[in-house]
DNA sequence: TTTATCTAAATTTCCATCAATCATCAACAC
DNA sequence: GTGTTGATGATTGATGGAAATTTAGATAAA
């Protein structure tokens, strides 16, 4: 009896847990401890010891890491070793602008896609948005922020080039740019929210286009800027 | 003596051969059998006697099939099996205006950052293009345009961009479309390219981005066309 | 003191094997 | 006759250890 009782409830356990392979959840727990800056980027990823922490052997460890290594996030050298990416200087200067054009595309096409109701969803936000700034609530602006862009990318309905945004923004966030601490900086993001915002609701899908594009470059100064005093002061 | 040369033979093969892990062998293997068509998009890869006809176990064998899943030309379905992607018409009608903006981008770039010894080499390249149009020779049309592309891409300085068309042309290639077989579509590409090229030399960076998105969506119509002609003699 | 070579330890890579899961199909009840 | 349940074979997922390779340390030679 106890026994069945017993079995039952691993079973239904393991619906839970086992469904999804385990490489699968290694790849995510793994993204989560670099996204989360466990893992720094540079750090050097012992196999046998993280592997042996998440209770996991190595295969499945080293199927995770292949899968994050094709994605950007870490860099193999064959017979030598993982780390975690670095991003340099450069790189931001490449990526930027591209998040900035494939971004910029996304609310080009969601301006003559969203429906009344999808600007209805996305007034609330930008309402959300608003508060955050007034209380200057840094994690919250950011969460919120983050729904924006994701519904913006929802509505511009092409997978393909979600996907890629979706890549990028990931790669970007192994810098942990925090350009929201710049002085002024969450205003004036909130600001240029609700510029595209406006341009979306006025159906001008050049200029919501554009105002997108100049938000995410200006996030790339305001970052600069801040790096920029960050030395000074060091 | 012989003992040592003979090892020292060894290291001097091993170096060539062993220098790249078995993993990226098998990657590298499978992708070209995925563009030359040995396995067709919706086939099914049987782990076993794949790895086995490839003379490897198969944990290097799962490894790169991991790695190709997550650039999108396999797809893996937990505890199912793993297939070649297949692409329908949305996804071309989703990933070909990316490739428009993105190489539009590189020849934007481009424009600014040529040097006269670069446009020499284009030079060269423009005139094989015309004479592989003249003669009708679609293969090397093919070659040659794959080579123009990649130098715009490279002069564009971007190593971000560029990979993200090289991944997406990746992805393109699983459809093995053949746009050039449509009647005077080696013509008109020709004309598109020198077109391109005229607006590089010409430092018109705006008008070399126009010239090449159309370029790329003109070649989206011609496949495009194809297919329905195709449709009707079926 | 510096350079070179060799040895040993640490680490990555690979393989053989076992366990868990899925598809197929037959048997059974309704 | 139709739909559901339960075995069987095939396939994917995971493990631990063996083999190959690199790095670091130590010893010897210049």
């Amino acid at each position: 009896m106890y026994s069945i009782m017993y079995t039952k409830y691993i079973e239904c356990m393991s619906l839970k847990v086992v469904k999804t392979a385990l490489y699968i959840e290694v790849t995510e727990q793994l993204r989560s401890m670099i996204a989360g800056g466990v893992l720094s980027p540079g750090a050097w990823i012992d196999e046998q010891k993280l592997a042996e922490q998440l209770g996991v052997s190595r295969t499945p460890f080293r199927e995770a890491i292949r899968i994050l290594a094709s994605e950007g996030l870490l860099r193999i050298e064959p017979r030598r070793g993982c780390y975690v990416t670095e991003l340099h200087e450069k790189d931001l200067d490449e990526i930027f602008p591209l998040m900035a054009m494939l971004e910029g595309r996304c609310a080009f096409e969601a301006t003559s896609k969203a429906t009344k109701q999808d600007l209805d969803a996305l007034e609330v936000l930008h309402k959300k948005l608003k508060a955050c700034a007034k209380d200057k609530d840094i994690d919250r602006y950011y969460a919120v922020n983050r729904e924006i862009h994701l519904a913006i990318q929802h509505l511009a309905g092409n997978e393909w080039l979600t996907q890629m945004v979706h890549d990028l923004r990931r790669i970007l966030n192994l810098s942990r740019h925090r350009s929201l601490h710049h002085r002024g900086r969450i205003e004036e993001s909130c600001k240029e929210h609700l510029a595209v915002f406006e341009a979306l609701k006025a159906r001008d899908a050049k200029k919501a286009e554009i105002l997108m594009k100049d938000h995410i470059q200006n996030q790339r100064e305001a970052l600069r800027q801040l790096k920029f005093e960050q030395r000074l002061t060091a």
